[in-house]
DNA sequence: GCTTTAAAAAGTAACCT
DNA sequence: AGGTTACTTTACAAAGC
């Protein structure tokens, strides 16, 4: 049976790390071709790998974020070619250094249109932010899973705040149920 | 002890000059904005409350207080855009907008998006557009509701094409630009949402 | 609170042809 | 009138102001 929950797409995860090394920044702005390090501006210095597409801020402290990845295991192989490159330029990197997935940013489709106004409602104006003048969509916050979501007119959705790759399926269905039990599901 | 005491007076009094001071700017807003005295009282009061909650520190008061005057003309069925709002305010739209939904989130206001038909007479009336103009604007934003025309879409925008639409319908001079200038709502945008107006009268009665 | 990064959704806006 | 680009919102980490 195809649902709302096969239409999901992960589009943006956002993980942690550290290599347990303090880093000169400046050297490796110098060293790494492609690296923008404006320390003026901000503290972290940006590396973007081209396959897996992502961004890196890596700080000082030897701290590492990683973000614009499509998938865990792109966010895992992003590092590992940063992790890489500083072994490298002879820094020392922890063999396998624990990364810890933040943020897991997905895209789905209801399948229908929405009547935003009847859904601020219906879903209880104290867990809702429905502001039209400022952003066309309709912000939920869900408590389990503890993920936002962001519903358009269209039936077209966004989930973010989770960090396993279920809770944008876990919330997806619920919220389905929950608009329909509403009745105002197509 | 004397500090504690001494402390207690500080806050009050602080508190009070607070109030003082932010009461002035809701009428100074009010009265710029046009907006009745009921308005102000109710501004006056969410903005009492934001203070006995403890939501003012780290806001500016002006903020603060533009947000209450903002919210309180949309409860009372009369309100104005953020454009509107900032244009008499000290601190930016931006500024409005984010401590606005800060304060109606804790002091869970639940202030429901503006009905775009209450733009239609003050847009009309600067337009200088008659009374059957805004009872065909407004039968325009009804019908259009009806068909779940206004889902994400900006109660002002909606409003600006419905005076738009209803002053063609009804042979009345208008231009795109007059509307624009009056409702701070980009042609463009008129032009899209007309579009969709008049669509949703023609398919009055089908579906 | 801000700074920077990434990505989606849909509406709005500025700019250019 | 159309097209492109860019900004609005959500979440999250990082170091420092």
């Amino acid at each position: 049976m195809s649902g709302p929950a096969d239409s999901i797409e992960i589009q943006n995860v956002v993980a942690s790390t550290g290599i347990g090394q303090e880093l000169d920044l400046e050297a490796l702005a110098d060293d790494l071709p492609g690296a923008d390090f404006n320390p003026d501006n901000f503290p972290g210095l940006v590396y973007r790998t081209q396959d897996p597409k992502a961004a890196a801020l890596i700080f000082r402290s030897g701290k590492i974020v990683c973000t614009g990845a499509k998938s865990i295991d792109d966010v895992h192989d992003a590092l590992g070619i940063i992790f890489d490159k500083l072994r490298e330029l002879k820094i020392p990197v922890d063999d396998e250094p624990e990364i810890t997935v933040q943020n897991i940013v997905s895209s789905a489709d209801l399948g229908h249109n929405l009547n935003l106004n009847a859904l601020a409602i219906g879903l209880g104006l104290e867990d809702v932010e429905y502001e039209p003048e400022q952003f066309p969509g309709l912000v939920y916050r869900m408590d389990e899973p503890k993920v936002v979501i962001l519903l358009f007119g269209s039936g077209k959705i966004v989930i973010t705040g989770g960090k396993r790759t279920d809770d944008a399926e876990t919330a997806v269905e619920e919220i389905v149920e929950r608009i329909d039990a509403l009745g105002l599901l197509g | 002890r004397l500090r504690k005491w001494n402390e207690r007076f500080r806050t009050r009094d602080s508190k009070e000059r607070n109030l003082k001071q932010a009461l002035g700017e809701i009428d100074r807003m009010a009265s710029a904005l046009g907006l009745p005295e009921n308005v102000r009282e109710t501004a006056s009061v969410i903005y009492r409350r934001a203070l006995d909650d403890d939501l003012l520190p780290g806001r500016s008061i002006e903020g603060v207080a533009t947000s209450c005057t903002y919210a309180a003309a949309r409860m009372a069925g009369v309100p104005r855009s953020l454009d509107e709002i900032a244009e008499v305010s000290r601190v930016e739209k931006s500024e409005v907008a984010r401590t606005y939904r800060y304060i109606a989130r804790e002091l869970s206001l639940e202030v429901k998006p503006a009905d775009p038909e209450q733009y239609v007479p003050r847009f009309a009336s600067e337009l200088g557009l008659s009374d059957e103009s805004k009872m065909r604007a407004r039968q325009l934003l009804k019908n259009a509701k009806e068909k779940g025309v206004h889902s994400g879409k900006s109660p002002v925008g909606l409003a600006a094409a419905a005076v738009y639409a209803a002053a063609l319908l009804t042979n009345e001079k208008t231009t795109q630009a007059a509307v624009s200038d009056v409702a701070d709502i980009s042609e463009v945008t008129i032009r899209n949402r007309y579009h969709e107006l008049l669509e949703a009268e023609e398919n009055l009665g089908l579906v």
